[in-house]
DNA sequence: ACCTCAATGAAAAATATTATCATTTTCCAT
DNA sequence: ATGGAAAATGATAATATTTTTCATTGAGGT
């Protein structure tokens, strides 16, 4: 009975994993910055995920906070995203989700995830990618696209 | 001859009946900061822009600098480039010149444009923004590729 | 359980950008 | 050209964001 109650509550944390692989500690504050994002989802500031683990009373400073969206992305598993608001977002990178871009609308700031696409899409942007690779000598590893305009409330 | 000479002498200002067009004034600073993009090309910041204007002898304050990068943001002169430094980027939008996307080292910080675009990528672009136009419901106005990778430097 | 060093919190410092307001400049009507 | 209204500017203060410092804490290997 005891082991099966520590098997699982230790199971959903192959983070553990991770951080040791990057030699890094498992501190409680990592886990509950990952948590937010898990929870609360994409495009957070440092600020943001201050506040969500206030309210969920786990009390982390800020400079603990912007060190370790810096570990995180570092390590490959946050990425930041900019909307020209004057603050950095960050969002996860899941494996299993899609990659995707972004629109902003010029106006009101509204952020949306484009998330579909297609094969088609996929396979010029490997070219592209490929193609810049081989003439500006560059290693690339990722991109991001942003679209500007103006949302349907907007427009 | 002086006709002549008033000719040629405020030629190259259609900036003024740019500004004119949006109801703003042809100051000297307004002058003086466009000059400024004119001669040192991309890729500038408030603080860049500012040290220029010294060298060129050229007294103007650091908020009028801002105020007026944000003027011809807004005029759609300037565009803003963010390389993730902490600090906001400014380009201009020449008709004449290609657009661009822009390969970013992750170690170093170095910007490479990527000015080569072919008929094909041109031809995807505008397709994907349609889709996402439709799908989303945004006009979309612009749109901006970053790639993230390792100069050869770096690699 | 102990020990070491990485990690943290609180605060100060550094940066970047924006707001305030008295003064100056532009530009339009005379 | 001159005068005047309104916009633009400069100096500075204020705000916002991010980083640094350093004494204390805590994670994880032994
Ligand atoms: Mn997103
Ligand atoms: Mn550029
Ligand atoms: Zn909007
Ligand atoms: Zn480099």
């Amino acid at each position: 009975m005891i082991i099966f109650f520590i098997e699982v509550k230790d199971l959903p944390e192959s983070w553990k994993d991770v951080f040791h692989r990057f030699n890094k500690k498992a501190t409680s504050s990592r886990r509950a910055i990952l948590e937010v994002f898990e929870e609360k989802g994409q495009h957070l500031s440092a600020e943001d995920v201050y506040e969500h683990l206030r309210a969920k009373k786990k009390k982390v400073g800020i400079a603990t906070v912007y060190r370790n969206l810096d570990l995180l992305l570092r390590m490959g598993i946050l990425r930041k995203v900019n909307f020209g608001d004057g603050r950095e977002h960050y969002e996860m990178i899941r494996r299993a989700a899609r990659f995707h871009h972004h629109l902003i609308c010029t106006r009101c700031g509204q952020v949306v995830d484009c998330e579909e696409m297609t094969q088609e899409e996929e396979e010029f942007l490997q070219h592209l990618r490929k193609e810049l690779e081989q003439r500006q000598g560059f290693v690339i590893h990722s991109y991001h696209i942003y679209f500007y305009g103006l949302c349907p409330r907007c427009r």
